[in-house]
DNA sequence: ATCCTATGTAGACGGATGTTTACTTGCAAC
DNA sequence: GTTGCAAGTAAACATCCGTCTACATAGGAT
């Protein structure tokens, strides 16, 4: 869990003959303010939504990045500000919901029997999910399901309390989550998928109906 | 979030006249291993299920027990452990389940319509949501759905995939933890509460439906 | 009244984490 | 070549947490 200590004091042995380090990085970097925040902003994304907040520490994302922890907060401030914009660059499910109203529950349907038969390691979804309990970072997740799941998804509804739907459809989505952390995916795909994506076009059905 | 310091030395000042703080406690305590054990329990419980796994510390627990940190530690063994028991103690949802499969779809939705109407500071489901992305007690977790929830679904059901159809129930269920905690209640609320019951019950219909 | 044990207590230990500080060094403008 | 600043670094700081150890004491058995 620890000790991913980059001793490679970056100075000495200059001339490494050729990258036989498992990363095909450069021996000596070069400077660049932009490569490095880049490193550092990817590296944050596949371990936030690998672990989720609290699973992740400043020195992980700093390692994986390959730079030092202090180039982080330098940066992006505090672990939750670069939280935070790591979330504002998410913008699959955004995707998802345009398209039209009418085929809104079967496209909502077909996002969430994708993520049941190709896990991905990384996904907003995860990361959503274990990221749940830590307040220092609820603005940040309340506001990305606003932008990127709420208001796209009310925009499209005709009929009385579209928010009030918008929500129920979206407790499905977030459902899905904890969910699969603790069950896995074989007992979603019990059935063949097609079965599974009718039903799940049932449920938001149900849910966006007016 | 600290500074819960109970600067009793419980030993001075034996005669307190009456209770004048504000717990009903008395100024000595008796010995008493079963009242002792119980209190952290209970204050385990509160805490757990306002603040969730992460949010709540052994010395937390120990102060609103108005205990030592070493006796949860003597009585419960760890952290995980005191969790592992407090969850193994809610049966809510266990009688919300049984009563037959024909209400089944109906009483859970008006189980989760009753918490958006009346908000409880403790509830499995508050519990559920705010542990998530803790590995140390995904055990538990996955112990309590499968005792408390998916088994006691399946054998209720009918028909083909009993076991992803109550998965997907569950969704429904787990879902409802964050939206309620990132949204809060009002929004759900826009429409009356028997509306909101009626839709539940579709999703949860088109969920279990055979 | 005296022991003895289970209950309760105080405090430390070891480790992890977010964050900051003081320093070094590459790089480009002059 | 010299210099100044931004990029990068190493190490510490300040907490906080779960857990454990060594000690005090209540209260029943003798």
């Amino acid at each position: 869990m620890e000790a991913i200590q980059v001793d490679d004091p970056a100075g000495v042995d200059v001339d490494t003959p050729a990258g036989v380090d498992g990363d095909a990085r450069p021996a000596v970097r070069k400077r660049d303010r932009e490569a490095t925040r880049r490193r550092i902003l990817d590296a944050a994304r596949d371990l936030f939504g690998q672990h989720g907040y609290g699973g992740v520490t400043i020195r992980m994302i700093a390692a994986e990045a390959d730079a030092n922890t202090a180039l982080v907060h330098r940066y992006f401030g505090s672990k939750a500000d670069l939280f935070a914009e790591v979330l504002s660059g998410e913008s699959v499910l955004r995707g998802v919901i345009a398209g039209g109203p009418e085929g809104l529950p079967r496209r909502l349907a077909e996002y969430f029997a994708h993520q049941v038969e190709h896990r991905s390691v990384t996904s907003v979804s995860r990361l959503l999910d274990r990221s749940a309990g830590h307040p220092e970072v609820k603005q940040s997740l309340l506001r990305y399901l606003e932008d990127a799941i709420v208001e796209p998804m009310v925009a499209q509804l005709d009929g009385p309390n579209p928010r009030a739907r918008a929500l129920l459809a979206s407790t499905i989505l977030m459902g899905g989550g904890p969910v699969r952390r603790l069950f896995g995916l074989n007992d979603l795909r019990e059935a063949d998928p097609d079965e599974l994506t009718d039903r799940l076009t049932a449920m938001f059905t149900a849910a966006l109906a007016p």
